[in-house]
DNA sequence: ATGTCAGCCGGAGGCTGA
């Protein structure tokens, strides 16, 4: 059994306090649609939940463009995959970070370990956290647009190359966390209504078994470890009022390996920013991993 | 299916992608 903080609190004191007490490592996945659009947002969430790793997509901007500055005031160290106008992830990590990799490899060219997508949707490192080594990855799944169409042979594609690639990490045995957005809602129970969006993009059984394939590996939804019961969404679509009239989906997704998930002490949607002024579409998702 | 949003080009509003 895990002690609480003030059971460890009461035992302990001086620097062992601190060194326990930031065993805890927070780690949140947000598609922030357009980092220089949504910067006050991010920045007014982060200072009252300032997580230790926190996962970008949608920066909508070239590297150089990443508000960097911003990020590094508050004590964060900056992994940037951007492009021009569209996609971009990043990983911002008050811990060191190491071994960044940007793109996903191509299947066809994967023993060349080349990379060829154009599309910057997908970021990895190693985070030093306090008393061990962490694996991170921000992805940013395609939508996939219309089921039938190119983009939606890419967004299979993409998730294909996902597993490939995750394949051979998880056969590290590393603690590790794949976060992002997925564009996928895994189960009926994270659409608002399955009759209507069976078949849709989104919630398509061609991308749910690619995803399913991906668990199969021996990846971790957080969320739904430790909700097993809970309907809750991560995006409403701007169009329609999804968000007022509660139209969502759990697409936005904390995949943790084995080492990870056992490790994890709370999982958390935070839907506070989606109702306030010029919100993003997606809500944050944090957990709590204690070492 | 769509009651919205962001960025681009280019200098207004139509287009793309979501």
């Amino acid at each position: 059994m895990i002690p609480t903080k003030k059971q460890l609190d009461a035992r302990l004191s001086g620097n062992t306090k601190f060194c326990i007490a930031a065993a805890m490592t927070t780690i949140a996945t947000w598609n922030v649609n357009s980092v220089k659009a949504r910067l006050s947002n991010v920045l007014a969430w982060l200072e009252s939940n300032p997580v230790d790793i926190l996962l970008l997509q949608e920066l909508k901007c070239e590297t150089d463009a990443f508000p960097a500055m911003e990020f590094e005031d508050r004590g964060y160290n900056l992994a940037i995959h951007g492009q021009k106008t569209y996609n971009g992830v990043a990983i911002c990590s008050k811990f060191p970070l190491e071994d960044v990799m940007r793109g996903l490899p191509e299947i066809s060219s994967r023993l060349r370990g080349e990379e060829v997508d154009a599309q910057a949707r997908y970021i990895e490192a190693l985070v030093n956290i306090p008393n061990g080594v962490l694996r991170v990855a921000s992805a940013y799944i395609p939508n996939g647009q219309e089921v039938g169409s190119d983009k939606f042979l890419y967004k299979l594609n993409f998730l294909d190359r996902l597993y490939a690639h995750w394949q051979e990490r998880l056969a590290w045995n590393e603690m590790a966390v794949l976060g992002g957005d997925f564009n996928v809602a895994p189960e009926a129970i994270d659409v608002h209504d399955p009759k209507a969006w069976e078949g849709n993009i989104l919630f398509h059984p061609e991308e749910r078994a690619r995803l399913r394939a991906l668990l199969h590996l021996g990846l971790y939804d957080a969320f739904r470890v430790k909700h097993p019961t809970t309907q809750q969404f991560s995006w409403w679509d701007y169009r329609g009022g999804g968000y007022e009239r509660g139209i969502g989906a759990r697409i936005d997704h904390l995949l943790l390996s084995g080492i990870a998930v056992d490790k994890l002490s709370d999982v958390a949607i935070d839907e506070s920013p989606r109702g306030q002024e010029k919100p993003s579409d997606h809500a944050p998702v944090v957990c709590t991993i204690t070492l």
